[in-house]
DNA sequence: TATTGTTATACTCTATAACTATA
DNA sequence: TATAGTTATAGAGTATAACAATA
């Protein structure tokens, strides 16, 4: 990888840092690192990411609507369309008409679904000790806490 | 393996509140957030968060090259490719080939460039104020730690 | 009129594989 | 053979706008 001697790479004036201070930038950046590898991980039960936080959000609100879920996840409507597709075509989730307002449709889980998420939970939660390897339970706890202080200010911000 | 009690989906079962707890869920999370809200900032100057990035390593690597950036950056050299294309032709940077190498080509802001960053430093600091509202120095420096140190696992991990 | 979900469309970010021109 | 950058292509994730069916 780092080849010897004649380095060419012409990058020997000081690094400003700016970047690095800033909690903002930060985020992004291991955010998009977080992503590549949980596409891994899921790529066991062929999922993306974003397919498998919905089918857990559906794990964690049976019988909910795609517009709960749209609310839940911060995306629009129209963003769901093609995950909830794709989760119904693996059999992970099941759409209820409902009675009371025949527009929607309730989201299930299948057994199918369920045995996805149990199979990847020790990946996930594997994954969980990698990048908190080495952190003191106080500053994961800290670490959660901030990251949650952050989302709130975020979405306080937009809506 | 999996947790004991295999939930039978009812319409009243409490959130089981998983996602939540996992430090990398959250991450991906709050990093979408990030992302929606640069987005807006930046397209004041015509780019999105990814080349805003680009513009900001290149200011500070002066006459690097593309496959510095794709280490730096973590993404692969052609993901770099649209996004340098995208600056050029903005004219925020200039490309000038390598007398060493013919094949390379070094990479450097313009005046327009500086310009692009200084406009929207401002609303850069006003966005990280924002997110970090009510949290206090030693906060805000232990989640840069935290970041950091979550960052470096990731890198170690995939390398 | 307003809302749920869909379609059509578009843009950004990401990657892999094959290519060129150099090294 | 190996490397710098490009092209072609594909898949995720995101959005806006217009639409049908229903409320």
């Amino acid at each position: 990888m780092t080849k010897a001697g004649h380095q060419r790479s012409s990058i020997e004036a000081p690094p400003r840092r700016d970047l690095q201070q800033l909690v903002g930038y930060q985020l992004r950046r291991v955010g998009s690192l977080v992503v590549k590898e949980l596409s891994y991980i899921f790529s066991g039960i062929g999922l993306a990411p974003g397919q498998f936080s919905i089918l857990m959000l559906i794990a964690e609100h049976p019988g909910c609507f795609q517009m709960d879920l749209a609310r839940l996840a911060n995306v629009d409507r129209s963003t769901l369309v093609p995950m909830i597709e794709r989760l119904t075509r693996l059999k992970f989730i099941k759409r209820d008409q409902s009675d009371d307002d025949r527009r929607a449709f309730h989201l299930h889980l299948t057994s199918r679904g369920r045995k996805a998420i149990d199979q990847v939970m020790p990946d996930l939660r594997s994954f969980e000790q990698t990048i908190t390897d080495g952190m003191g339970a106080r500053e994961k706890t800290a670490l959660l806490q901030s990251l949650h202080h952050v989302e709130q200010a975020l979405l306080r911000q937009h809506n």
